[in-house]
DNA sequence: TTGCGTGCAAAGGTTTTGCATGGCA
DNA sequence: TGCCATGCAAAACCTTTGCACGCAA
């Protein structure tokens, strides 16, 4: 977990960036990455990919979801809109069949203030996922 | 991710959760408890330490916590204290100090419900851990 | 020119899986 | 007796690292 904070503005690091505006909105892995980018021409080493991926973490310009020990960790892009708005992102992770919603809601949004006015405790939506079961897979 | 419920009362199954229940109160990676249980004499096949562990997990016994993608996933008794007849009980995870917080709280109870009826997912909350920052580690 | 960035391949570490054997109920 | 559980070894998987070369400033 070193701190390769980038210092030269690369081709690479471009391509990376503008391929993950172009989902942004989507949540996408390393693999999604080296595979999207092979199919199109500009494919990029993949130590690289996962370098310039922490690097821009570091930035604050994407985000890092890990979801479940053994699914690969997740990026996206943080829009400056709904970075401004202060949208915030929930992860709830299906047990049966590993689909990964991410919901937008304000009434989950509120949560995080209870925890912290009522049970001083900072929740960290990054960080959290919620395990259960969707639509499909509860019976 | 398969859903492996142990049906049999083995020896194995219960010398890994007397194990667990030794050190209730800490967290311990399915390393360790390779590692102890071999260095004890009543040593375990690492196979089946995750797939019991998974069970037990499953059986709401124990808890996983993932901290980071590339630490190993941690393991922790829950104590039947809190445990209390049919209530629901949330875990808080630090990942400053890696306090854990229990929490019995009808508001935060209130997200199953939400989620079940405005998103149709339902929330297990035994195997879902708030990750974030206690009183102590935030600044 | 100076170092960081890149790419390839290989290593690393955790977790899962295949398969034959053993054990609970 | 019928399954499930176990154990070993090997595989799978994501991610990091070593090293030589290339490129930004």
């Amino acid at each position: 977990m070193a701190n390769p904070r980038s210092k030269y503005n690369t081709k690479q690091r471009e391509v990376l960036l503008e391929y993950l505006k172009s989902v942004s909105g989507r949540h996408v892995t390393a693999g999604d990455v080296c595979a999207y980018l092979k199919e199109h021409g500009t494919a990029i080493g993949q130590a690289t990919v996962y370098r310039r991926l922490e690097s821009l973490v570091d930035e604050g310009i994407v985000n890092k979801y890990i979801i479940d020990a053994n699914s690969p960790a997740c990026f996206e892009y943080i829009d400056s809109d709904s970075h401004a708005e202060g949208e915030i992102c929930f992860h709830c992770k299906c047990v049966g069949c590993g689909r990964l919603l991410h919901l937008h809601c304000d009434e989950l949004a509120a949560i995080i203030d209870h925890l912290y006015d009522e049970h001083s405790f900072r929740l960290d939506p990054k960080r959290t996922v919620f395990y259960g079961s969707c639509e499909n897979c509860m019976n």
